[in-house]
Order: structure tokens, then C-alpha cells, then sequence
DNA sequence: TGCTACCAAGCAAGCGCTTGCTTGACAAGC
DNA sequence: GCTTGTCAAGCAAGCGCTTGCTTGGTAGCA
């Protein structure tokens, strides 16, 4: 979204992307079913009727926050994987801009209620999700491709691709932001841990 | 559970049994707050005020759910653990035996549901989770530091147990028990792209 | 007779969403 | 310069329904 119009200032109040923002944050926090509509409202100071101006269902708040979160991961996964590096260099990079959607406090409620929160959305909207997430899971596939081709890794079939977005994923349930490991970090020793370097 | 009761027949109702059960799959299906008391009283043919002569809360329901995956799980791989068998063939079968837990019919439904919906518990039996959950990646990362010391991985940091795990976890998303891989066989690919046992 | 396991009915609270109306900003007409 | 009309962006109230849970009663068995 946020493409279609114009200006982007900081000025204009721009309470839709409020309620998106508030809708993520809550969704992530207590998932879209337990999350109500007057959680929403309250976090953003309006009525609980004052939202239906800006969408016409709660389904359609979901949707929003979902697409937000795919597009974001999406663009800054897509920068990293044209970079033009080595597919080495490559991967890591992809592994760092995925990570940093993910567990970054930038977009990490979209990319989280993305994660978890699909299911909620209607046969419709769902249809929409895959369609992106199989473009996006397609980039991965390519990057272990490349990784391959140089003798890097030893498997790039669809299971290993599975295993590495497992456990990219998994990050959210146990990575927290004022612990010992940087996000960086983390996406270098992933690396390392697929990715055999060094001689022996 | 169905350790603390003495008979265990498929004879006797046990209706307690069978709500667990139901609430598991439709936990697991719908998540806890999108299922409803009558949702889980329909599977099993009563009325919507009846469960509650066995449970004291759609919570406590939560709760036996969670606990009952909590239990089998942990049972199924200390028994592969403790099999005796070498670091790599112990490390394959504790695969395996978790994701027969988490994939097979057996108790999807309950290890799923510990997964994902484990933080709409309260305080309390949250923290009873995670005094578990601890026990079950100590389990884990005793048999990662023995695959060092066998030399057979580079890296048995946290880290990498939490990689691990998480590409475990998430084949609850992707796997399909229709689909052209066995549980055996995806174990064993897991277990292949973590050792390097191939000559080079 | 007493206990287990349930039903039938319903309560209070909260749910998503709709409705009729207000308010401030802005432009046009005179 | 003042009125008039239009519009976006809400508010205040509440509707119909669903929610988790309670209660009084009772059939069947020991």
C-alpha cells in the first residue's frame, strides 16, 4: 500500500495506517480472534464504531496487516537476493534482510501475524497470501540453487529449503530483542550452519 | 496423562477423555479462542453446559491439551534417547519421534496445540509448560553435544538447538500426510543436512 | 439412598457491526 | 466577506447475536 498515495509525510495524520499498525501489534500480541475491535479502537483513541470508516470488517484489518507483512519481507528480501554478490555473500544477506522483518521492531508484527494469523482470513484472501508466498518461497529455492552450483551446500531440494524457512521462522518464538545475540548474529551462524566453509 | 489413572480400556466411556481429544483437533484446527464450549460439547454429542462437569474452564481444557502433547512427545523421545544406540543413529530416532508426535495421528492435534496456543494460558500453567519445555531441549542439547564430541557436527551451540527445533516445529505447516514423504524419510533428510557423514 | 454424569434453560457480559448525527476544513457563489 | 454546500472523519448509542459459564433438576446405576 502506502505506494498508491503520494505523500508519505509524517505530517498528515494518516489514521488508517494507525489502525494497521495497532491492529498488527495486537494480533501478534493476542491473536486475531482474541484481539476485539475496541482493542483496536482504544490503542488508537477512537470510538469502537470510528474503525468501519477505514475498512468494512475486521477480516479486512487482517487482511491489511497480512499484506503489509508480505510485501515488506518481500521487498527487502528481494533487494538482498539481487545484490549481485557472491552466492555466498548472497544468502547471508537474504538471511539477514528475512531475520530483520521478522525480529526487527520495524515490521515485526506484520511478518509475525503473517506467520500465524493467515488461517483466519477467508478463502479469498488466503488465495492472495499463497500466491505471494510461492513467488517468495521461489527466490529461496533459487538462492540454494546458486549455493549448489558453487559447492556449498551438499542438498538443495524442496525439504531443505522447508528446513532453512522452518527455521528462520522459529526465530519468533524465542528471539528476544534485549538478549545476548544480535540479529546479525544470528544470521551468520545460520549460515554457518549450512553452509560448510571451512577446509578440513 | 493416562499414566495417573490406574485402567486405561478402550471399553469404559472415559467422556473426559474424549473432550480432550475433541478440544485438541478443534484447537488445532479453529485455535483456542476461535473455538468455542459449543464447538467442542457438539464433537463429542452434549450440550453446551456439560463439559464443565469435567473441566472448570474452556482454560483448563487449554491446559489438559497442552499438557497431555507436553507429556507424550517427551515420552516418545527420552525413549529414543535412551535407546543405547550410537550418537547418530540416537539422534535420527529422537527425530523421528518427534515428528511422529507432531505429523502422525497419534497426537497432532495435542502437540500442535502446545505449539501455538500455549500463551493463551494463564500465568500459572504457562510457567508449568516452560519448567517442561525446558527439560525436553536439555534432552536435545545433550544429544547435539555428543554428536560433537563424535565429531559429527561443527557447531552445538544454543543456537543451533533452537535451529533445530525450529525446522522440526515448523513442518506442522507444511506437512501433508497425503503428501509423497514419510515422516521416516523426512527425518532422516533433516538429519543428513545437519551431519556430514558423506566422504569427501 | 446416594452418587455420577449429564440435560435444559438461561444469565450477564461482550462481540462485530450499523446507524443517525456532528464537526471542522475547504471551495464556490454572490 | 459572508453565506452555502460538500466532504472526510469521526462520535454516541445501541442492535442482534454469541460467549463462557451457572443453576436446578433428574435418569441410571450401585
Amino acid at each position: 500500500m502506502a505506494a498508491s498515495r503520494s505523500k508519505a509525510s509524517a505530517e498528515e495524520p494518516n489514521r488508517r495506517a494507525d489502525i494497521v499498525r495497532a491492529a498488527g501489534r495486537l494480533f501478534h500480541e493476542k491473536g486475531y480472534s482474541a484481539t476485539t475491535i475496541r482493542d483496536i479502537a482504544g490503542a488508537v483513541d477512537m470510538q469502537s464504531g470510528s474503525p468501519f470508516y477505514h475498512f468494512k470488517s475486521k477480516h479486512d484489518m487482517l487482511r491489511a496487516v497480512v499484506l503489509e507483512g508480505m510485501d515488506t519481507i518481500n521487498t527487502a528480501v528481494s533487494r538482498a537476493a539481487t545484490s549481485g554478490k557472491s552466492p555466498r555473500a548472497t544468502f547471508e544477506a537474504m538471511l539477514r534482510a528475512h531475520l530483520d522483518q521478522l525480529l526487527g521492531s520495524a515490521g515485526r508484527d506484520f511478518a509475525a501475524t503473517l506467520l500465524h494469523e493467515s488461517r483466519h482470513l477467508d478463502r479469498e484472501a488466503q488465495a492472495e497470501v499463497v500466491a505471494l508466498k510461492d513467488g517468495y518461497e521461489a527466490m529461496w529455492q533459487q538462492a540454494l540453487n546458486d549455493l549448489k552450483q558453487a559447492g556449498l551446500i551438499a542438498d538443495d531440494s524442496p525439504v531443505a529449503r522447508l528446513f532453512l524457512m522452518g527455521a528462520l521462522n522459529w526465530t519468533v518464538q524465542w528471539y528476544r530483542p534485549d538478549g545476548s545475540r544480535s540479529v546479525a548474529q544470528i544470521a551468520r551462524q545460520f549460515a554457518r550452519l549450512l553452509i560448510d566453509d571451512t577446509p578440513r
